[in-house]
DNA sequence: AATGAATGAGTATTCATTCAT
DNA sequence: AATGAATGAATACTCATTCAT
């Protein structure tokens, strides 16, 4: 019942983000009013609109920081990996369990953020674009070394991101698979496949530092 | 069976419906204001709430003529197809072709619909579920069939929608690739080899139903 | 006692008007509410809306209506004279006993509407400009007529405007002279002689039009 | 005496209100904000209210400074002059120069300060009051002396610091005449005959304390 | 079926002012 | 004297919805 906020010492500039964030995951980009926003950081109009110019701007903070918080963890899930596919394949265990510990950021990310004019959409697509360019980078290596044939890489990283996106937006909307981790081997399995690679055996222990939090 | 090229002399309830359409894929569903579609559809307000109780129950209208539409141009082409699997990709075919046909059903129907606080979004998950258990369905009676290997299909058949999805968006946020059915071959490889099949040659030659307008 | 406006049955954009001149005529241009204008007037922020894209243009149209009334008025008060010089002296006398019946109009043309940056005091200047225009028309004509010397009618047309403009402000915020009318005869007088013409009579009896309302 | 040419080095005090005249005479009163003031004045929101009450009285205490220099200097103008009617016209040649050498000031005096409902209005008044006072007093000198018949002096000198006051008007508006002292000679003309006065040679040459600076 | 004027709760944003440091 | 983060009342404007005709 006592709802006194955990980030009640926080500075307001960061509370803001944080209310931000929970008000968004509720009500999505257009449902969320700088009102219940304030309200919820304990903060004041006044103050939302000397730290950010606007809603629009704010919000951009608040990508700009989830997604860049995000990419370092999956980077660092990254870097222990042996090969091209186990770094891959690592990234997207990491995406996922991360996703799966932090719904909110899911949802901002994922969900509650687009289809608003093309404007604000273009603004946003640079986030999954790092993220199909990352895998990108990892499938161009693999191809280099003979892991997999030649191909698409550029597509087929989109796909993958695509697909990716596909099953935790059900799993936001419907609440399956629970957990969502589950998903995770025969996931791996289809997207190694889809590459002609041979599925086993690059799922890799989640490093201790997906653990961390995103927001 | 012939359609009206214009919308000029049609029912004012499909004018407005039109209307919507247009000025949702230019605006995105919170941009499109009634006034705006009214206006399009040389209609008036008093006219919209005799047609619509609200405006959202006419963007349902809308997403459900759409969607209706589109199943039914992909089924005709699943029919004339001799394996699951041919018409698993012939509906791949059909959806992309159709997709690339008719940017604005595209735009409305992937793009500015969602994102709007759960209410909304859980009602329009549905048109991506119809499609991923139509591809789900194929996949099924692909294994009972032995052209392919027991797997999780609700699984894959979601990761193919989303990886559809996201191919798509990026043609819609781009423009590329251009046209956007040049992505279809490798897509279809992809797909393919991602549920273990030969991706060779199940691509059939696009059924003449395919042509139909959607909207 | 009894609040019941006048304006009751009037259409709705002209009970705006109304109510706006007043606020204005009371708090100035910047201190009118919107708000407080529907109250006046017994409408609703969305009617205003209805019928003015702006605050700003409602502005406008009040201050066309009022200034078209006004030149009407003095125009037909001119009609009757036999010499340009009779003509100003009307002029004159028609504008200074219009605004001592119409304080408000007073206000809201003179006083409250100017003086809130440079775009929107151009676009109120051409009404002020109107007047010099009709005097200076009637001032070339007596130079014309040789009723009085050549002289710069431009600049001294611009200064009847100001010294009328002056004498009704003290009026306005002062009260004084009481009944303004009081300050008719000494100020045609030095007019008439500003120009090098003999003050005697040129006053005219006031036409009847001058009684008319101008809001 | 010797004024720093630049407000670098000078006290916030008056760095404020220097500010304050370019930001007042660029957006008018209410649209002059307290942020913008202390920035161009490298100062702080802390500082501003340090010094002053309130932006109201800040306004206030800057017209003082101003319409005290400009008394100032026409009354050192006038010293030098031999009778009533040399000191007025050296007084508005004075007034005309000055303005037109200190385009700010003029804005800030006579246009940008008005029309923000009565209370202010009431406040600025007396400046303008004090000016035609100083008229007043040298007509009726003028009077004494049998330089000019009796009349109506007061209605007068509020007749011509309002002819001024819409001259210079124009001139801050539509930039005409170029420059504004073309327009000193027909002025004075009409000003002069409007009291029954012999317009010929009462220019005086300017005398060189008109030449200072105002704020 | 159709019209369009009317409604009012809701929105993002501004701004003079306060206050702890 | 000075700083700048914080405040919140006030503002113009939007928009889905209603309703008399």
């Amino acid at each position: 019942m006592s709802k006194a906020p955990a980030n009640a010492a926080a500075a307001t500039y960061d509370r803001i983000l944080d209310a931000a964030t929970e008000v968004i995951a509720q009500r999505g980009y257009s449902g969320a009013g700088v009102q219940e926003i304030i309200e919820r950081a304990s903060s004041s109009k006044g103050s939302f609109y000397f730290h950010f110019p606007s809603k629009e701007k704010m919000v951009e903070a608040l990508v700009g920081r989830m997604s860049d918080k995000l990419v370092e963890t999956v980077q660092e899930a990254m870097e222990g990996q042996p090969t091209p596919l186990h770094r891959v394949a690592a990234s997207i265990d990491t995406l996922v369990s991360t996703f799966a510990r932090q719904r909110k950021v899911a949802q901002v990310l994922l969900l509650n953020i687009i289809g608003h004019g093309r404007e604000t959409d273009r603004r946003f697509l640079p986030m999954r674009e790092r993220f199909s360019q990352m895998i990108q980078e990892e499938l161009d290596a693999a191809v280099s070394a003979d892991q997999i044939p030649p191909q698409d890489t550029a597509l087929v990283s989109q796909m993958w991101v695509g697909a990716l996106h596909e099953v935790i937006l059900r799993w936001l909307l419907t609440g399956q698979p629970s957990p969502l981790t589950n998903a995770t081997p025969p996931l791996q399995g289809a997207l190694m496949r889809s590459i002609g690679a041979e599925p086993a055996s690059f799922t890799p222990a989640i490093a201790a530092s997906a653990r961390r939090r995103l927001s």
